[in-house]
DNA sequence: CATACTTACTTAACGTTGTTAATTTAACAA
DNA sequence: TTGTTAAATTAACAACGTTAAGTAAGTATG
């Protein structure tokens, strides 16, 4: 039984009605492998109706995606209060991790697949905040580290700390979610690696 | 003009030619955007000729995928014949972020596209093969510095820091290959980025 | 030489996919 | 009542991966 004009909020609500139950397919499946039709079933409505709300199956991906970078921000808030830069520091990479290998798939569709690039403009969220970017959050650390002095005298720039710590864990991450039901290397154990990854950084980085 | 009985060299050869219009579309476009029929035009015969070779296009990508993993073993060989351990494992790290780096999309189906798990027994690959095994010639280095007696008195597994040092690299390359156009982050130059990723893992991995 | 069989390939076709166009249904406004 | 608009649907399209059926050229066998 069909329509009625809905109201700003009504329709908010079967926005976020579709992301979630796409998101959950696209999750346990693989963006490829989930048709509209497929979503539309799930939440009881015709695919085409899909395409009211977002413009191709690549704008509702970016969606999801948007939504689980807040979420990825949101998830490493608490962890910006921890007194000691470092120990704030090291907190911001387990958290990351720990998002990371809870959603592997989230974190696929985020970090891992080819989509078109990420423009600040027609993102919802706000770039360069505290509650809304991940990579914010992580450059803030750096700096205080940075200005609490605690790294090795050569290192100076702040982007370039920041991204390569990234790289170290995201490494370990993604390799953890592409690789690990992969029978050619004997894998050890996830949270040893792990653990090597942000002593070995910490070493690297740090003064003596 | 169709068919004559084919000696089992030509049909080795039609088998690599398909692999490699394959590879030059994959890379260049992405697997989901190539379609069978597209392969094959640019082969001059119809997509289901391509099926007397491959069972699907997973089991052509994967065909694709052993060519390449061949293709890193075989780039990496040279530098396994520098004297010093130490030395070596760095020459190992460059060498497979060159590879990956200059061919990103290669990089891409092997290491960073989720197919069904390789299996040992189904590849054409021998593994633990100094030539053909670009994991076990990693793990070799290793243990060469293990025994050597560089590393840290704590870390003794080898498996775990050959898995460490790869996710190093590979962090640096991954996140370059699938992010490094995204306007949202401030990229700092990929070779500083790569240096320092070295530096920190040595410096957290050898004795003082 | 004629028949049958095999090989290498093609064309036709199937079921699905993302997406668009045309249509229906229901609610509100005049 | 009669339009108008909004929300949804059904029908349809072109393209996809893949399978089935068909065809032409060569080989083997009588």
């Amino acid at each position: 039984m069909p329509p009625k004009p809905k109201t700003e909020a009504e329709k908010h609500q079967l926005r976020t009605l579709i992301i979630d139950a796409a998101r959950e397919l696209f999750v346990a499946r693989g963006v490829d492998a989930v048709t509209m039709r497929e979503i539309a079933k799930r939440i009881g409505y015709s695919a085409t109706s899909i395409y009211l709300h977002f413009a191709d199956k690549e704008a509702l991906l970016k969606a999801i995606c948007d939504t689980d970078f807040l979420a990825l921000a949101t998830s490493l808030k608490n962890m910006m209060q921890i007194a000691d830069p470092v120990e704030r520091m090291q907190a911001l990479g387990r958290g990351y991790a720990a998002f990371a290998l809870t959603h592997p798939n989230h974190y696929r569709l985020m970090f891992m697949t080819a989509h078109a690039p990420i423009n600040p403009d027609d993102s919802s969220l706000q770039q360069n905040s505290a509650e809304q970017d991940a990579y914010f959050q992580l450059k803030t650390v750096v700096s205080a580290v940075h200005i609490a002095d605690r790294f090795r005298p050569d290192l100076q720039d702040v982007d370039l700390i920041a991204q390569t710590i990234w790289a170290g864990v995201h490494g370990v991450c993604s390799l953890q979610i592409s690789m690990s039901c992969d029978k050619w290397v004997n894998w050890t154990d996830i949270s040893a690696r792990l653990q090597l990854m942000q002593t070995v950084m910490l070493r690297g980085l740090l003064r003596d």
